[in-house]
DNA sequence: GTAGGGTTAG
């Protein structure tokens, strides 16, 4: 056979393997592979190339796999292709154990290699190898290549190296849409949501060209902050720039809008999408759930069914057993989790299991919860105890709820909150020696918490006040107001509750700590600025306490005034003395 | 030929 005639056919079988590719033919590449084994004509390692890519475009590994072992000889796009096919498909272990082979085999990785194997090293959580991999690179001209770049700061924000990430970022000779949403998208994972916000805008202004991946994460960081007019105005952006994938940002603008409380903008959202995905569902759900809105939440549950396009996921069976806790529908709840959770062959996790303890808590079935716990599937964890001790204060049981806080102290001792929980609950029965022993306790072992942080949008910027703050430019004006309000509300009824201060202090001294409490600054600042017809609404990064939902309750009723406070687990929407929480959080 | 970033829940 003439060299000429090897070429031609080369071609013909080049082409058809591409048009295979393109159309994800298994059966067409595989007869184009048939052809040239009956005409023996010698799989060339180009070609051996091709047909990995297809057999694992298709999910075939074994037919990839004896393509490339059957190769005569097997150069770097080979093994990339391997290595790559196996991340695509999240087989990520395989893909580095392939590396691994292929460095010893002599073939040197290039670009592309590099690329796809720190994706693995990422989403495998193999953050040490990845810094191998790393040290590997440096070696070779590919640490400034955009891809590799990219890849290689996603691996140090997914670690939480964001500072290693922006070295990475601030080294690349040039920045495009993917390594700039890398880097936005790496700040608002590790929740540095103002962060993630600042250097969003700061590169739209640089000029760079975002799309709907970026738009997505900047949206995520948004209903972190509750910053409503900034989500309002990306989505202004979203709109004009007509971006593909709109399911997508779609998806997370339901969950901005009912992340800042406008559920009803996030509802229109819903009912107007043309295509839903599972995600769509959840988002739907997750805001009413978080509003404590639990009639809404089977209504559109049963929705789904009816609708059959979509099935649950493990994500819509804890949203739905959450929003019946938070919704008041405690028994709804517990039903859903024995006839549907436990029976739709969807893998149920701990934190399924934990809304039934908190589903029971709320009932009041604090033994039926105990037992629960006893033959659940798992071993009970923090927040597992943390709920059923939270309970057992509410419903003043001793016994259950001695047993719970001893578990919890021992699984997780340095967090000063479960101690607050356990001493309250001493308290409260007038157990004062073993108050004062779990306070000792926690003066030994306990850590101090995360400090209180409260925002407020107004005037278009998000002002962020701390528990005791002096930073606010209006710090003078604000505390004052603190105070009249509380003067004002006393006269109404309300005395605070002391029990909420760790500090062993004198009752005097209790009640300033209290009233410096983040979330009643930013509702002083809220009641000074905003328009007596608009609801304050208002952000908080821990739970609320006792004390400032009490505040809260006798300042709507007093002032006629309508509030919206979202904590770190759900909103608290209170109207003339009342909350949607029903007093249970 | 082979490559990088993403949305819900906890």
């Amino acid at each position: 056979m003439s060299v000429q005639c090897v070429d031609i056919k080369f071609k013909e079988y080049d082409a058809e393997l591409n048009a295979c590719v393109n159309q994800k033919s298994l059966r067409g590449g595989q007869r184009v592979q048939a052809h040239m084994i009956k005409t023996r004509y010698l799989p060339h390692t180009y070609l051996g190339g091709r047909l990995i890519v297809l057999y694992m475009k298709c999910g075939c590994f074994d037919g990839a796999r004896m393509v490339f072992d059957e190769m005569p000889e097997r150069n770097v796009v080979a093994w990339t292709a391997m290595i790559s096919g196996f991340t695509k498909s999240g087989y990520y272990i395989q893909a580095l154990h392939l590396f691994l082979q292929m460095l010893r085999s002599g073939t040197n990785p290039n670009e592309f290699t590099y690329a796809t194997v720190l994706t693995s090293c990422t989403n495998a959580f193999e953050f040490e190898c990845g810094r191998e991999i790393h040290s590997l690179i440096v070696k070779s001209p590919f640490e400034s290549h955009i891809y590799v770049g990219s890849s290689l700061l996603d691996l140090y924000a997914k670690s939480g190296k964001i500072h290693e990430a922006l070295v990475v970022f601030e080294g690349l000779p040039e920045r495009d849409v993917v390594s700039c949403t890398a880097i936005i998208s790496g700040y608002a994972q590790l929740g540095l949501d103002k962060e993630a916000v600042d250097l969003f805008c700061k590169l739209l202004r640089e000029g760079i060209g975002f799309n709907y991946v970026t738009y997505a994460c900047v949206l995520t960081a948004l209903s972190g902050l509750a910053a409503f007019e900034q989500g309002r105005q990306v989505h202004g952006h979203v709109l004009r720039s007509q971006q593909s994938f709109y399911v997508v940002l779609q998806n997370s603008l339901i969950d901005m809008y009912s992340k800042c409380g406008h559920l009803v903008y996030a509802r229109r959202i819903f009912d107007k999408m043309p295509e839903r995905t599972v995600i769509s569902w959840n988002a739907m759900l997750g805001g009413y759930s978080k509003h404590g809105i639990g009639e809404a939440i089977v209504d559109l549950y049963n929705k789904m069914r009816e609708e059959n396009k979509i099935n649950a996921d493990s994500t819509t069976l804890l949203t739905v057993l959450s929003g019946c806790s938070h919704g008041g529908m405690e028994h709804i709840g517990l039903k859903f989790f024995d006839e549907v959770a436990l029976k739709c062959g969807v893998d149920l996790g701990i934190e399924h299991y934990g809304c039934v303890v908190d589903l029971l808590g709320r009932a009041g079935q604090l033994e039926r919860a105990l037992q629960f716990i006893k033959k659940m599937p798992f071993e009970p964890n923090a927040a597992i105890w943390g709920s059923l001790l939270g309970a057992c204060r509410a419903h003043q049981n001793f016994r259950v709820g001695k047993i719970a806080g001893g578990h919890l102290l021992e699984t997780e001792p340095e967090n000063a909150g479960n101690y607050v929980m356990l001493c309250n609950l001493y308290a409260s029965d007038g157990r004062w020696d073993e108050a004062r022993k779990v306070r000792q306790l926690m003066k030994e072992k306990a850590v101090m918490k995360e400090p209180g942080k409260s925002w407020i949008e107004f005037g278009q910027t998000l002002h962020t006040f701390y528990a005791g703050d002096r930073s606010h430019p209006s710090k003078e004006e604000v505390l004052s107001k603190v105070r009249e309000l509380s003067d004002r509300i006393k006269a109404a009824g309300y005395t605070p509750d002391l029990s909420s201060v760790l500090h062993d202090v004198d009752n005097e001294q209790k009640e300033k700590v209290l009233l410096g409490h983040s979330e009643k600054l930013a509702l002083a600042f809220g009641m000074m600025n905003i328009s007596e017809a608009k609801p304050i609404r208002i952000m908080k990064n821990l739970r609320i306490c006792v004390d400032c939902h009490s505040f809260a309750k006798f300042v709507s009723q007093v002032y006629s005034r309508e509030l919206l406070i979202r904590d770190k687990s759900r909103f608290h929407h209170i109207v003339n003395g009342m909350c949607s929480c029903r007093d249970y959080w």
